[in-house]
Order: structure tokens, then sequence, then C-alpha cells
DNA sequence: CTCTGTGCAAAGGATTTGCACTACG
DNA sequence: CGTAGTGCAAATCCTTTGCACAGAG
């Protein structure tokens, strides 16, 4: 995860907008940017914050448009943490994986690589064409016990 | 999925909220009632219904207090599905398994279990108390292709 | 030039507090 | 009996529309 990389993340996920008629707007590219920029963990609220300190020019609901548009195109997830607004996260790469703490909700990310099977098994009997996956552990962490 | 196990669901929950020192009260228990007769995917207020076609005394705030509680527990998990409320899922087996499709928000349940090895290495790196999880697959059904 | 996307403000829901009352243990 | 839990209503917060304008293709 370095300059590089999130470049061309970046670029697939503009390429993704374009290939589906999507206009790649500046509001857009900056949203995704900081998206990018935060590691992808972020309510829709904060990446209003994290937009305006690039530019202060994009409107709160570009932001949630975005994130609902982007969710359409399986590149995002909402997903509860805590309680109160959505989180985002982001799911580019084909999968994501978490850690979460019921007690102090503390989320740990973590890889993992043996779900493309059960992927590959699961597209065939539901005929399904899979684009990613989320997995999410619950569980208490040491300082929780 | 019969009868039997839905009794014995409902006294394992009721169980371990007993440990915990949670009292059972009457709401406590026509909630979880409703949410284990329902199959557990189900929004807030759509369980309120339910629980008022039981027992119309228990209130709305009751109602999502207990879901709050009972996520804490780790005994059900909200996710987003679709737009709008969060649904609630139980995941009182330790484990859910979701196929959604991003077209149409359907969603198919699956059985599978190449997690728990993963949940055993996990619980060693991150010396987390694991209590269950949950697995979503994202992609577009047969009809939304 | 045309049509998609944007931004503002105001509406619309969902979820959460404050407080007196009930009932579990 | 004491305290955790409940219920109502009002408040709060997140998110979504309606509509005129601006910018991408």
């Amino acid at each position: 995860m370095n300059e590089k990389s999130l470049q061309t993340r970046l670029n697939n996920i503009q390429a993704v907008l374009k290939r589906k008629g999507f206009r790649l707007t500046n509001s857009r590219q900056k949203i995704v940017e900081a998206l990018l920029g935060c590691g992808g963990h972020i309510t829709a609220d904060g990446l209003l914050e994290v937009v305006h300190q690039i530019d202060p020019s994009v409107g709160r609901m570009t932001v949630y448009r975005t994130l609902e548009l982007l969710s359409e195109l399986g590149l995002i997830r909402p997903v509860y943490q805590g309680t109160g607004a959505a989180h985002y996260i982001l799911l580019d790469g084909g999968h994501h994986h978490h850690l979460i703490c019921s007690g102090c909700d503390a989320v740990f990310e973590f890889e993992e690589c043996g779900l493309q099977e059960m992927s590959k098994l699961l597209a065939e009997r539901f005929n399904f064409e899979i684009e990613g996956h989320l997995v999410e552990f619950y569980g208490r962490c040491p300082n929780c016990q």
C-alpha cells in the first residue's frame, strides 16, 4: 500500500466509472481520492470533511451520491461499525477482511486468501457473477476480555 | 431448522442474557422469539410489527434497545441491505453467510464451513476471543446480469 | 449543444435521549 | 424492596428529495 498502488487503484476505479458510462467529474475524482487516501474506513460525513480539506467546493450530497454510486458498482460497501452513521469500506481489491471488537468497536484488518475457491463454488451453484466479498469476525480484544 | 431447534436457540440466547447479568423480561423474551420466528432477517421497525402481533404492549424503543443489547453480546449483527433502515441478522449459531445481488438486493443464504481454522488462527494472532463471523459475497444474480 | 451531475436548503426517516413508572430477581 | 428495564413523546441525527445551474463529452 504505497503511493504507487494508490494511484493504480484510483485509475482503476475511474476506469470502472468510465466503462459503465458515468462521467468523471472533478467532485467524483476528489471524493474517490479522499476515500483511498484515508484508507477506506470512514463515515459519509467524515469523508466529507476529508474531501473539504482537498476541495471545499464539493457538497455534502455529492459525497452521499458518489458513495451510493460506488456501492452499486461493487467498489465499496456500507457497514455498521459501532452505532450511528454508516461506515464505508473499500472493496476495490475484490475483498476485505475485518476483525471487530464487540466491546470497544476497534477494527483490525487482515489479509487472507482462503475464499477464492468458495467464490467459484458459489458462482456455479447460484449462477452468480461474483464481484467480491467481505469477511467480518467478531470478538473481544485483549483489553475488553 | 425446526420448532425444536428454534426452542433450543431461544433458550440459548436467554441463557447468555442471564449469564451476563441481564434480566429476562417479558418484552425481551417476546422480541427474541419474534426475531427467531421470522428467520432473523429484518429491520428494527419490521421486527416491531412482528412483536406487536405477539404482544402489542411492547414499545418501539424496547425493540431498538434489545437489538443493541443483542448486538453487544454478539448474538446478532446490523447490516446494510439495500438502502434505508438497518437489517439485523442472527449470528447466534456463531456464523452467517450471505450472497447478495448488487443489482436487485436479493439475498441468498448458504452454509459453509471453511472458516473455523481461520477463526483459530486469528484468535491466536490477535489474542482475540472470537465469538462469530459474517461472510458476504457480492455479485449479480442471473436476472440482473 | 445536450444531458448528466452538482449544490443548496428543506423534507423525510430512522434512531436516540429524558423522565416517571413497572416489574424482575 | 431496589434497581434494571420500559414506554411515551420529543429531540436529534443521518440521509434523501426538488429544482435551477454548471460542466463533461
